[in-house]
DNA sequence: CTGAAAGCGCTTACAG
DNA sequence: CTGAAAGCGCTTACAG
């Protein structure tokens, strides 16, 4: 059993890192912030202490010294709670270390977004955080602009060169999905598209096509339906398919939700996930590791990219206040291909 | 349209507030805590100075003086995501209003229990906030304890005296679930119980007994079935039960993942939900919403309780600090039933 | 690339 | 009951 260590509490400062390191305060407060201009040496020192010391800024300290003291508004239509939970997380955690103050306002209707966007205002927000679908929405973005207001997009398909945004590359993921599945021996591999106003739907749609061409197969025409992100559409495309005199041996879903609904759809049917049909997902939400058989899926760092729009926001917000308004910037994170027990190779047969 | 304000913002100190109010920075800040020994002539006119001035207390200049900058852990081990993900929120937002710092660890085995533990007291915690299932266990509560830890238990169905908690009443909830069924003419209604190990899932299959008693019904024995809160669990639970000659038309799981694997088998059976089997859910977890048909089940407002959760914490540590240890606060936070698509009389017949 | 000084907004501890 | 001084932990702005 580990020995508790006596309580240091709030003990230990910068000033004790400092001391311990044996530079002045403002080195290892350089350090602290990932300041580029300090020597490698030092910033190893002063690593070193601050692990030893097991130090952690104190977040009131910080933020009442440096004014990053922004109000950044996170406005959101009518997204997959899961989806938001986490990306709220991460804003919610980059916030509170960054000292910066987060209001999120839910709109449903356009009436509703124009007065979720008059509270957003009128508290006296630095920016808005915008999640999909609103941040394709150019409207919301040129109201926002009028009120000389800073936007982060988040998951953005379509990024726009002035206005930052954070996202990963959907194509990408789409098209390591199918490779994937093309590995495990599938030929007959259909698609149930996303909700076509959101442009990431589009992106990953077009990665699993590209990828099937260019292995040299011809997608029928049936094996490609269309869904609106919502389980409820992706029981209707199972149902479609699972039908199919054709019937695919794997499902691509663009989305975990859909996926979750091919299983049940499948199961319905008599068919066993993965032995007679592979069924893949999109983002990694709870769903997907709440459901059986858990989903292979695409995972979306999503809070980490709650966190990454946070940053960004500071940084513009930084700029402008500076006076140098800053032309977008654009993050682009990693993906990754999560394997889960939804997909095995092809029946025999 | 309304017009857009112009930004105030940070601008108004507390200073601001006493030079108009003509009175010293202390006689103000007196009164902005509610200090008894100020004259009322003085206090009137401080807090006239404070609303003509909007004026709003920096919060982090507060906590950074007065040391009430709490650092609190969130300690949660194999809990669903969704639920967890709404609890941080909560947890979250809370910390960032009060200016606490909020931790979060995680663990699973007891070994790894032991590391996230000491991570959490080596970073000087003042409290520790415990989520199901480990609010109920004796040995985290007891070496918490041993290192002078404040513990709040999030949700516990049995909550120990000295040990403030938030949680709702499970017993209620599930008797007013059982109610809603009867109510809509079932007389055959099953239980998929919880984990037999977390508390609220003992008092939730009390509250359908006693109240399937209470209506003069006796529930057959092969109507009570164990679960583990998981999918699966409730995919093998629902299997037994629809097999049964004597099928229930409604059954009462006790969460929401449960709740979704019985609608997977039932229309995997072709049976329609609620036409042929009414399903109710327990705790609103994003899941419920996301399903077709949606669920109804019992609202646990457990981005509120995070909230709540902070804010015990906060006062069990002020007081601790004063020396004025504090018996255990336990809050009882209003759940609500929440009628979906799921339910319905049963079939005729 | 590094540091000495000053101060963010508030409240503690002391003096009247 | 009221106030002048000092300082919480950190970082900005300036100087080298």
């Amino acid at each position: 059993m580990a020995k508790t260590k006596r309580r240091t509490s709030q003990t230990v400062t910068i000033l004790d890192v400092a001391s311990r390191a044996g530079v002045s305060p403002m080195t290892a407060s350089r350090v602290m912030n990932n300041n580029p201009r300090v020597g490698e040496a030092m910033r190893d020192r002063v690593l070193a202490a601050a692990t030893e010391l097991n130090y952690r800024p104190n977040l009131a300290g910080r933020s009442l010294r440096s004014s990053n003291a922004a109000r950044i508004g996170l406005l959101y239509s009518n997204p997959s709670a899961a989806y938001l939970n986490q990306l709220m997380i991460g804003v919610l955690e980059e916030g509170s270390l960054s000292g910066a103050q987060i209001l999120v306002e839910k709109c449903s209707g356009i009436r509703s977004q124009r007065a979720a966007m008059q509270r957003l205002l009128d508290t006296g927000v630095d920016g808005v955080i915008l999640p999909p679908p609103l941040c394709d929405s150019r409207q919301t973005k040129r109201e926002l602009d009028l009120a000389n207001i800073t936007v982060v997009a988040v998951a953005t398909g379509a990024p726009v060169a002035g206005v930052s945004s954070v996202r990963i590359d959907d194509y990408q993921g789409a098209s390591a999905m199918t490779q994937h599945l093309l590995d495990l021996g599938h030929t007959a591999i259909a698609l149930i598209k996303g909700d076509p106003k959101h442009t990431p739907a589009v992106l990953r749609a077009q990665g699993f096509v590209d990828t099937m061409a260019r292995a040299g197969l011809t997608v029928p025409a049936e094996h490609i339906v269309p869904g609106l992100f919502t389980y409820r559409s992706g029981l209707a495309a199972a149902s479609t398919l699972l039908k199919l005199k054709n019937r695919p041996t794997a499902i691509l879903s663009s989305n975990d939700d859909m996926a979750a609904a091919v299983v049940a759809v499948a199961h319905g049917m008599g068919l066993r996930v993965p032995g007679d049909l592979s069924v893949t997902g999109f983002d990694d939400t709870p769903v997907a590791t709440t459901i059986w058989p858990t989903l292979t899926t695409i995972h979306q760092p999503v809070t980490a990219m709650g966190r990454t729009a946070v940053r960004l926001m500071l940084d513009e917000i930084r700029c402008k206040r500076s006076g140098k308004p800053k032309a977008g910037n654009h993050q682009v994170m990693k993906y990754s291909l999560v394997k889960r027990e939804s997909s095995a190779a092809p029946p025999r047969g």
